[in-house]
DNA sequence: TTTGCGTGTGAAAAACCCGTGAACGAGCGT
DNA sequence: ACGCTCGTTCACGGGTTTTTCACACGCAAA
């Protein structure tokens, strides 16, 4: 089964969940809980934090416009002026490069977006 | 085995039974006796008090939300001016920290609720 | 080189969330 | 009626998160 782009197409965004966990090698995310883990300890992630990472996640390998990230994380449509994803991709970035250092999950589209690889 | 989110799950939680003892170090609850003590000596909790950390310790390690607890300790739906969950965590506090001081039990989520955490 | 666009990011501003003292009323025993 | 306890709600201060702004940098085209 292939998604929309040809790529592979997770369970969960096939059926639209965005409660399933995700396992990106030693990186876990489980939003029912509220938590992303890195080798089982706790990642401190705010709300809006976790929500991009867990959207981003169950898009993995498949480049979110920032358009699709505002609809689905921030419930509102995006206006080009509009720099909170690429604020809160940075603060991600952060987060995640201070608990695996050197590893790069989120990749910048320049033009079109964001992609989420969970591969080294 | 596993619950929902993929965690552990207590006996309690598993049958569902609120009645269940749950021991965290010096910290004992007996909700059928309608007690918690310490080293063996009982807290003076309320009614409420005593419904709000038996069901915070019957899911230790698992941030609860607001929600949630509003709605199996309180019986009723949870409206984001209703600031009771926080009023009761608050008379926790103060109450096991009289009897335990320094040790931290419950444990604040911005922006989600709390979660019982019985070690260090 | 100059201009324009897109992105990264520190920091200010705004919005939101939480801790807590206090007030109030209901219920209860005296 | 009185005093007491408990549950609920309000209000304010302080803390945290989210949003917005401003500027710098890299890159590509003119």
């Amino acid at each position: 089964m292939e998604g929309e782009n040809g790529g592979p197409l997770s369970i969960a965004a096939l059926i639209g969940d965005d409660r399933t966990p995700v396992y990106a090698g030693r990186l876990e995310i489980r939003p029912a809980e509220h938590a992303a883990l890195v080798d089982g300890r706790p990642l401190t992630l705010t709300v809006r934090e976790l929500q991009l990472l867990t959207e981003l996640a169950h898009n993995a390998e498949r480049v979110m416009t920032r358009d699709e990230l505002c609809e689905r994380v921030w419930g509102r449509n995006y206006r080009k002026s509009d720099r909170s994803v690429d604020v809160y991709v940075g603060r991600l970035r952060a987060k995640l490069d201070r608990a695996l250092p050197g590893r790069r999950f989120i990749h910048t589209h320049t033009g079109i977006g964001y992609r989420f690889s969970p591969q080294a």
